[in-house]
DNA sequence: GAGGCAATTACGCAAGTGTATAATTAGGTC
DNA sequence: GACCTAATTATACACTTGCGTAATTGCCTC
């Protein structure tokens, strides 16, 4: 039977669990998790809405496989560039600051995930979990680059200021973040990274402008 | 007739309109603009469906309302306490920053506000404005409380340096904002003020700690 | 190439959605 | 105290929603 008359085409499971978590999420960043119908998914994966209950075994299912997919791809995104980075404790930090200021980690799409999910974040338990999981994992990664600068430049480190220093970076990180997704027009590229670096710097007390 | 057996009473409209308002902002920030049914609103404001449309022409129409109502609500909220300091401009900008990190400005209704409605804000030019509006006052603001403290320390205020500035003062009080809303369990009360206070007192070179 | 079965579609249901329109009724006016 | 009108309720409609169930059909195995 050729491709045009067969009415459709079987793909292996984990095929199909992406591209449905691919389609909902592009869903949620439109419309938020409410405004992401199985119709609406189903019809952006091409495959008809039963097949989602085959995969998945309720909507809210799919929603959960669809945040956790898309927080750990933010995670690898955001520190990828610094695992490949071989330089002093300095350099890496710089580039984690530049890399989370840029394209593609700030994005309105990141930023519009990011809020369609926060709902369901606020209420539901595991989802709840995976959030406050990933926001440490930021703040301890970035609390081990600065801890990692710091000695370097043999400058103290202790324990709480150093809590103190990674909260705020941290902040810092992502409230230029949120802004940089949110008024994309607002900002000339690079722009962020630079206001980033030089605020990273100020607040540690090291320069990490060229 | 006594109150018990009246059907319903008449309000102004003025007062009713308020009341769907409040309803509205309850609902989006437990659901989300599309979990704020016109049916749970009109429960909410004690009143019966058909109300909402004798007051406004949709239920975009209302959300729009809510969200200006909202919108200068915050702004108001966070101005109110610097408009109130008679001190120097140093201490005014402490104020500011440090009403801008405590209850009720941060605080998780807040967040699910801004989460509830920035799909609306990405696709409503009406709302996009307001937003942007929004963003650019407080930025000015902020912008403005550095150049008078810089100044008042003898300090240099370039306009594309106190540019840099205001921008990494406010994304970093949006950061901190934001995750003291998300997260609120994980910051003691006043720890969001210190850390505050502490990095915009590095970012521009003037101690804002006691 | 003939099963066989899991992947996929097709269809239906009850509840909920925004909106429209007609019927009540509260509360001021004379 | 009887209007009178605007505020409010009551009801209906067409459409969408998530979910369940039965009918197909692609593809692997022998």
């Amino acid at each position: 039977m050729s491709d045009e008359r067969r009415k459709f085409t079987r793909e292996s499971a984990e095929q199909r669990k992406l591209d449905l978590i691919e389609a909902t999420l592009e869903l949620v960043a439109e419309k938020g998790v409410r405004g992401a119908t199985v119709r609406g998914i189903a019809d952006r994966a091409q495959v008809t809405q039963g097949l989602i209950r085959h995969y998945f075994s309720s909507k809210e299912d799919l929603i959960t496989a669809a945040f956790e997919h898309h927080m750990t791809q933010m995670t690898d995104l955001t520190f990828a560039p610094v695992t490949q980075v071989q330089g002093t404790a300095l350099e890496q930090l710089r580039v984690f600051v530049r890399s989370s200021l840029m394209p593609p980690v700030v994005d309105p799409r990141s930023i519009a995930l990011w809020a369609g999910f926060l709902n369901k974040v606020q209420h539901d338990a595991q989802m709840k979990d995976v959030h406050a999981k990933t926001y440490v994992h930021f703040r301890d990664q970035l609390e081990g680059l600065i801890r990692a600068a710091l000695e370097e430049a043999d400058m103290p480190t202790e324990p709480e200021q150093l809590y103190r220093l990674a909260t705020a970076c941290n902040g810092l990180i992502d409230g230029l973040w949120m802004e940089g997704g949110a008024l994309p027009e607002a900002f000339a590229p690079g722009e962020l990274s630079q206001i980033g670096l030089y605020s990273v710097g100020a607040i540690i007390g090291l320069s990490l402008v060229d």
